[in-house]
DNA sequence: TCTGGGGTCCTAGGACCC
DNA sequence: TCTGGGGTCCTAGGACCC
């Protein structure tokens, strides 16, 4: 894929063949990072790094002048910091962020019917319906970006093809700051000489597996057949390879499952410990935290999770999962935190914890369950009231009592205090 | 270098049924 | 008596993406 810091930066001119490129790739540059800054113009051209300044946290977004330091993504704020000592923190605001993304989004919808939102800062926008009447990408791309950064502050990057994947690596070439069209007559020599992480689902595992094959670019793997790819990697994951590098994307805009479903498959929460935990009452107050926020939300979206997912990380990073399936689905906090913990206990003697996760999946509509009187049913009532004061006055209105106390717990030692 | 939190999808093995 | 093959569900782990 692309370097990440512009230096492979890609676009094209006014002139080139706008005419296949129906799917629009439009994604907002280091987005986090950006938008924090619209309040600290003081920083602007700095580096920066959004995230938590703890030991154990990392990078969630960096400005591009933090990346030219080799500063990215997911790395561990430690190294970012030795990478680049003079690196301003600052700590993320996700209502700012959903604010922002919002408008983003509101502009597209502007442009045409079909918009894809693909997580809080990028999209897909198909024009083929509208380029009558406001041109091919080479209007409308402009005209996005302009109105993005008029309307914003934000700047956009945007790929153009005629399949979202060529489409969306087009947009990260063309980053920052810039569009990249691909003709279909061009999209064999864009996309051959990339090195194979620019195939979508190759990460650093799978790319490694690939070198030892001897492919390192997307060209070499158009160039080995199917069988072979698939004999190596798997049926799956060998037709998938070999239909991206050549550009074979069949999807088309606003074909996303869980768009239509209108929700997501699984509802999860985790949480790093600031330092490894053994005690047990505290991993089981915490399981009651996270699940009270699985059941939220699964509650909030209208729907029930059967398949309940308790996720422990060790001291060592080593992580397992244990998982049991229900006879009935629920969104019952009680009923998923009674699962975590018997879960947990099933595990009997362990070493210290780093992390715990709770998840439903296998997740559905609602089921009427009004002619069900057991303990869940009450239970679940007497949480949906809770869910509408907590709506009125507040998280810090009703919790478990359990939950109460351990809140009081981290003010005491505060969430860097331990570090 | 010492690794967040939200997800999705794939693989593989075992149980169970027909 | 010892045995096949397909399908489905469940569990666990892991890679990957944003």
């Amino acid at each position: 894929m692309s370097k990440q810091d512009g230096s492979d930066r890609l676009v094209s001119g006014p002139d080139v063949d706008d005419s296949t490129a129906t799917i629009l790739h439009v994604d907002l540059d280091a987005f986090f990072a950006s938008a924090s800054l619209l309040s600290r113009p003081d920083l602007v051209g700095l580096p920066v790094v959004i995230g938590h300044d703890s030991s154990r946290s990392v990078v969630t977004a960096a400005t591009y002048e933090a990346r030219r330091y080799g500063v990215h993504s997911a790395m561990p704020m430690a190294r970012a910091l030795r990478l680049c000592p003079t690196a301003v923190i600052l700590e993320p605001d996700f209502r700012l962020y959903s604010t922002l993304s919002k408008q983003v989004m509101a502009i597209l919808d502007d442009v045409s019917p079909e918009v894809e939102r693909l997580g809080i800062d990028e999209a897909f926008v198909g024009i083929a319906g509208v380029r009558r009447l406001s041109g091919g990408a080479n209007r409308i791309g402009p005209a996005i970006r302009g109105r993005v950064r008029a309307e914003t502050g934000l700047v956009a990057s945007i790929g153009a093809a005629s399949t979202k994947y060529v489409a969306k690596l087009a947009s990260s070439r063309a980053k920052p700051d810039g569009l990249l069209v691909v003709p279909d007559d061009r999209v064999i020599q864009f996309l051959h000489p990339q090195p194979v992480s620019a195939l979508w689902g190759v990460g650093p595992k799978q790319q490694e597996r690939l070198a030892r094959y001897g492919l390192h670019t997307v060209g070499d793997v158009a160039r080995t057949s199917q069988e072979r790819l698939s004999a190596w990697f798997g049926e799956a994951t060998g037709a998938h390879l070999h239909a991206l590098a050549w550009a074979r994307d069949p999807r088309s805009v606003v074909e996303r499952e869980a768009q239509e479903r209108g929700h997501e498959q699984s509802f999860g929460h985790n949480h790093t410990f600031f330092r490894d935990v053994t005690d047990r009452g505290e991993l089981q107050s915490e399981l009651l935290r996270l699940a009270t926020g699985v059941g939220r939300r699964l509650r909030d979206k209208g729907v029930q999770g059967r398949t309940i997912t308790l996720t422990v990380r060790f001291h060592d990073f080593r992580t397992i999962t244990r998982s049991r399936t229900l006879t009935e689905p629920t969104d019952v906090t009680r009923v998923i935190v009674e699962t975590a913990w018997s879960l947990l206990d099933a595990l009997g003697e362990i070493p210290p914890v780093r992390l715990l996760g709770v998840r439903a999946s296998s997740v559905q509509d609602a089921a009427d369950h009004g002619l069900l009187w057991d303990d869940s049913a009450t239970w679940g009532s007497a949480e949906r009231a809770m869910d509408a004061v907590h709506d009125r006055f507040g998280a810090a209105a009703v919790a478990p009592a359990s939950m109460l106390r351990r809140e009081r717990k981290r003010d005491d030692t505060g969430p860097s205090g331990g570090d």
